[in-house]
DNA sequence: CTGTATCCGTCCCGATACTG
DNA sequence: CAGTATCGGGACGGATACAG
């Protein structure tokens, strides 16, 4: 079911695969465009990413939503009023995408106990020996 | 069968959950995923990976296995014989968590003509304003 | 062969100030 | 409200040397 073609090869070395695997294996892509595709109307402004997405700056959510504006997975309406208004929206590819996106946040969200316990055994026969994962 | 759990909120604020997206959605973790996924007997040696996923550094290479061990999602076979060899393999729950891996995979290579059109597009209406993205 | 240790440049990203 | 501009600390990650 998840056969590759069959030019596939086993080395991971598709330059435009890589590419676009930096946007979508990016955190805060990945936070917004769950976001968005919670959103009621399926629109969120700028101000409500904000607070939708805890701990991202202002500079991180500008220059992400650029590049995922830019990559098409979403559109910017933008209103001139005043004070101005902006609505981000997933475009269909943008919605198509949060398919895989979406079994793999469940994913996470099924299994992160199981993560959570094998990091403490795996720590307890390690102690002291620091892997760089920060602690909340 | 996928329901999220009432308690479940459209803000994206759980820090179990953020802190293994910070692994998966990694390049290094996704290739090498990939590559263990896809290697003949299940297993592949230091540096059989090293080749098969161009690019990464000798330390890149060892901090990221190490990272995906301790959240149990590969093991280490360590063969003590001169020279010394080791084999890695992808646990249940590794092997478990390639199938929304390789659906994203899969979508990235259906669509990526896709992206780099509207990516061409984008730049060609935003001349010269660099999104930090490199070429190839 | 499979690492570990160290150095060090790059750039990510947060904080701040300012603009339309 | 929705950005842009700028600065700077710190983490990321490559190169190299060395060890077991």
């Amino acid at each position: 079911m998840t056969n590759l073609p069959a030019h596939h090869s086993n080395d991971v070395d598709d330059c435009a695969f890589r590419s676009f695997l930096d946007r979508v294996a990016d955190k805060w892509s990945l936070l917004l465009i769950v976001t968005l595709e919670n959103a009621p109307k399926q629109r969120r402004r700028f101000s409500e990413l904000k607070k939708s997405v805890p701990g991202i700056s202002q500079r991180m959510l500008t220059t992400t939503l650029r590049n995922l504006e830019r990559d098409g997975l979403l559109v910017r309406h933008f209103f001139p009023e005043i004070p101005p208004r902006v609505e981000y929206e997933l475009t269909t590819l943008g919605k198509n995408l949060m398919c895989p996106i979406g079994e793999l946040v469940q994913w996470i969200r099924q299994n992160w106990t199981t993560i959570t316990n094998a990091r403490n055994e795996f720590d307890k026969n390690n102690m002291a020996k620091s892997t760089g994962v920060k602690e909340c």
